[in-house]
DNA sequence: TTTAATAAGTGTTAAAATCACATTTTTTTA
DNA sequence: TAAAAAAATGTGATTTTAACACTTATTAAA
């Protein structure tokens, strides 16, 4: 059956995700030793190439389920490059997603079959095709999240200190804060619950853990606020 | 040739275009009746497919000269819409573009071939498949961009009034803004010439005319700054 | 020619937000 | 019991933001 838009070209859809980690002091991203030519061997972002029955959003958390093993993970979509030549072997327009998780939980649940390992963003090494571009949007757009949403969240275990949020946060702006300062902006977003229990490993005295208000959280993730560290 | 993609999926890559005009008063998008099924005679955004020779960027700026005939235009992908059923005809993806421009500046342009006209972002009418969703999404990202870059001024003739400037602002954020802190906020950022000439259409005592500094513009343009309005 | 009308132009002050900054507390281990 | 280590905590100065009203320049009408 023909239809108007039987002349235009099509072209294959690849989805590739920037997983960003933190592990109490360093924000990582998730790279694999591609498995195939070309460029066998290099690093390279986790991607995968749509399906005719999927959405985007659906193609990225399969992409990441199949290469990771992860499960319910907060994924944004990024961008979509389309430079002619960016895939040599054949035009393929990639669209970038990014996942936040936290290193700790999801560690031992990495499938095994593909050889994904956490790098850190500083100092990161050299990815294939155009992937080091996608990392650095993703994370000019990961900065910009954390003034509007309660993102770091994703990141960190269930129960963490305030200093490891403000390492954390430190990590993704890539400077230093102020911690009293610090703690009053985040007090005053009105999503956390400081509990009785003491972190006892990072100091003699210890620190108090805190969780979110997952109720107050999940009102303020819809919403937009404005958090200026 | 075989290659390791051979396998995978092919689809549609459209590129539809929110295209932002400003009439002193009003901020407006430019919308065609559709010319073939389905949905034939409905108002759609401007739209087209990507070619396999050129990146998507290259297609938007296509897409708008050869339905409008406007060239230089200032250019934004947006975001890549992908419901597996958001076109009846096909599996197709479309990634958004926005753009800015003067009305008045472009409208004797415009291709009378295709039937363009500007409706009131107000009170739009229904578009076709996803194309309102589009739009909304447009707007959000319009009124993030004056936050942090000097982005109206696109929407402006080469000269303009401080109250005119205001209008737009207002237009974009959908709020009143107060005359004298909006002036002293865009005076800080530095980037306008006030000029000799006045505008004595809209008063009797008249009003000055301003244009940018075309260097500072451009710097501010490609630096980031945060403008609170 | 005087007056009425119209939008333009212009500063100040109070309130709120931000930033810089240092000492005390708790606990463990030597 | 003294020393060490990180946690916890508040204030004051500065900057930014927000609210607010009268005077000026000009033209058209009386």
């Amino acid at each position: 059956m023909l239809n108007s838009y039987d002349t235009e070209d099509k072209v294959l859809l690849a989805v590739d995700c920037i997983i960003f980690g933190f592990d109490k002091e360093d924000l990582k991203i998730l790279l694999i030793k591609r498995d195939f030519e070309p460029e066998k061997g290099k690093l390279s972002l986790i991607g995968g190439f749509l399906k005719k029955s999927e959405n985007l959003d659906d193609a990225a958390t399969r992409i990441l389920n199949h290469l990771t093993g992860f499960q319910d993970i907060y994924m944004e979509q990024l961008y979509a490059f389309s430079e002619v030549d960016r895939d040599p072997v054949e035009r393929t327009i990639s669209v970038a997603y990014y996942a936040l998780i936290n290193v700790e939980n999801h560690t031992e649940e990495l499938n095994q079959d593909y050889d994904a390992k956490w790098f850190s963003v500083e100092n990161a090494p050299k990815l294939i095709f155009d992937h080091d571009r996608m990392v650095r949007r993703a994370i000019s757009r990961l900065r910009y999240r954390t003034a509007t949403k309660p993102i770091g969240f994703e990141l960190l275990p269930e129960k963490f200190t305030m200093r490891q949020l403000q390492k954390l946060y430190e990590a993704i702006l890539s400077k230093k804060l102020d911690k009293r300062n610090f703690i009053s902006k985040i007090n005053s977003l009105d999503v956390l619950v400081k509990l009785d229990e003491k972190d006892m490993l990072s100091s003699r005295k210890g620190s108090y853990l805190y969780k979110f208000d997952q109720e107050k959280y999940m009102e303020k993730s819809t919403q937009n606020f404005s958090l200026n560290l």
